[in-house]
DNA sequence: CCGAAATAGTTGCGTGTGCATCATTTTGCA
DNA sequence: TGCAAAATGATGCACACGCAACTATTTCGG
């Protein structure tokens, strides 16, 4: 009975997707407060922040930021534009198209980075540690720590 | 040296984790619109739904809700009051501790449940397939579709 | 047995997000 | 070359979320 066999594979996609969320929801969740607390910073900005440091030239177009972030676009402009009021973050308009704007990522907005990241990481490496004690999601954490690394993984979308 | 050994191991974790949140976006962002649009349901309301159709009796006190989608007690409030509204759901006091309140789906959220089901299934399908063709990550859709089939998972934390 | 502490759930408030829309600039087709 | 279509980013609006404060009920210590 194919239905049957059909059912069953969607049935494994949904309980691997049940997994994937509970765990992000609960890492998400454990890094917002920490950075919050610590350095007042949102997971999206810390991750606007990781991600353009990371780029050649610390700079990004809006829309490739977006795509970076997995956010809608106003939500990326009204982001950047929080994190340019802190000094964090600089814009300006793309030369070669008028309609493109640069995000670049300041000295400060590099070391507010590097201050918060210790706060990042620990609090990722506790929120692993207790999901690994959670048998659902236990196999999902063991596996992610296998995974193959992504050598240039900078670029946007 | 042992910092190196550790930065190491840190910058793994990071790695993982922006992999998992980048898939985790994706799929939310497709099943967010693939459900809004054919059967005005949020991500959160298909999932309590899911979560109380699950579970004996159908029914689960709000406390165990807001821990199996990971939500805030005041967002579990307000997303249990939109789906009673619309008579999906239905809300009645604990008899033996009369704080606790019962979240029971109705046969009306179990029928909406069944037609979302495909919609919900097909684009989750879709998403993993999109996803598959990013090099960044397949590694991580491939160990999904083997995770050990967890057998109650049912009940909420 | 009584009152303090803990627990469950709700509500006021501030804020971050997506959708629809808009202005500006570029692209492409005739 | 000229003008419609597409693309980029910003803004008005509605809304879902978390935090803090509140009420109601239960639990626990004296």
């Amino acid at each position: 009975m194919p239905v049957e066999i059909d059912d069953s594979a969607a049935e494994a996609r949904a309980q691997g997707w049940r997994t994937l969320a509970a765990l992000h929801a609960r890492i998400e969740d454990a890094l917002e407060r920490a950075l919050q607390r610590e350095h007042r910073l949102s997971v999206s900005e810390y991750s606007v922040l990781d991600v353009l440091a990371r780029q050649d030239g610390f700079h990004l177009r809006m829309n490739q930021l977006s795509g970076a972030v997995v956010l809608s676009r106003s939500a990326t402009t009204r982001l950047v534009a929080r994190l340019e009021e802190r000094g964090l973050l600089q814009r300006y308009l793309c030369p070669d198209d008028r309609r493109g704007v640069y995000t670049e990522v300041t000295a400060d907005g590099r070391a507010a980075l590097e201050r918060a990241r210790p706060t990042h990481d620990e609090s990722l490496a506790a929120a692993l540690r207790r999901a690994e004690e959670l048998p659902e999601l236990a196999p999902l954490v063991t596996t992610l720590a296998v995974l193959p690394r992504a050598e240039g993984e900078g670029s946007a979308e």
